[in-house]
DNA sequence: GCGACAG
DNA sequence: ATCTTGTCGC
């Protein structure tokens, strides 16, 4: 892999990401949250995809994508790692989410292209950064009342928010991704929210991609009712 | 040179 | 991210 050739590809296609609201919808009527994870000590990578209704927040698909993993993880360049098995899964969804929240940085990034903006970019959706850590820029300290914000300043311009969405929780870091603007993009997860300190979407595709008990719960749910269709 | 560093 | 048990606190 070269480091070298993968950085300017970054600054050229950074110029084409989007950072204003650039959609038809007053509101999304589907919306989505993507979540990587690792398997076998990093040879496969897997990517789940949960689709929800908004804004009653009701799973109501997800896709698993499993492939092999063609990079290291390398800060910075998280999205060359991550985004062939996120395409995967994006290419078994039945239908297209109208917003799409990633887990990691959009515009939040050394060259201005993390996961979320790139992916955005390659599926052409409206895209939201959900990080859980800062990767760049500086920020003033967080009062602790659930609710605190503050922007994630670099070089003069702001790049995200941090965004306390929890008591005692470490904030979130949320940015513009591909065609949101900043202001939109707090606006959609801060309606995403339901008591925990990520968004419903990402939380979703958090427990498929892990099969966490909610998720085991959720397909049990869905089996029963393919036996025992309601009338 | 040194520290920082999404997932 | 992943490997993993108990444990402290609300």
């Amino acid at each position: 892999m070269d480091i070298a050739a993968l950085r300017a590809e970054q600054l050229a296609t950074a110029g084409k990401i989007i950072r204003h609201d650039d959609f038809a919808f007053t509101q999304p009527a589907l919306i989505a949250g993507a979540d990587v994870g690792f398997e076998q000590g990093g040879e496969v990578t897997r990517a789940a995809i949960a689709l929800l209704r908004f804004p009653s927040l009701e799973l109501l698909e997800y896709q698993v994508a499993r492939v092999a993993t063609t990079m290291p993880y390398i800060p910075g360049f998280l999205s060359f790692r991550e985004y062939p098995a996120l395409l995967a899964a994006w290419d078994k969804l039945g239908r297209r989410p109208d917003l799409l929240l990633v887990d990691g940085h959009g515009i939040s990034h050394p060259r201005r292209l993390g996961v979320a903006s790139h992916f955005g970019l390659l599926v052409d959706i409206p895209t939201i950064g959900v990080a859980k850590r800062r990767l760049c820029g500086q920020f003033a300290s967080l009062a602790e009342e659930e609710g605190a914000l503050a922007p994630l300043m670099d070089k003069g311009e702001q790049l995200a928010w941090v965004w306390r969405s929890k008591p005692r929780c470490n904030p979130l870091f949320i940015s513009t991704g591909h065609r949101v603007g900043l202001k939109s993009a707090l606006h959609w997860v801060q309606l995403c929210m339901r008591g925990y300190r990520l968004p419903e979407p990402t939380r979703w595709a958090d427990a498929v991609a892990s099969n966490r008990t909610a998720f085991q719960r959720w397909q049990q749910g869905r089996d029963e009712a393919d036996f025992f269709p309601p009338q």
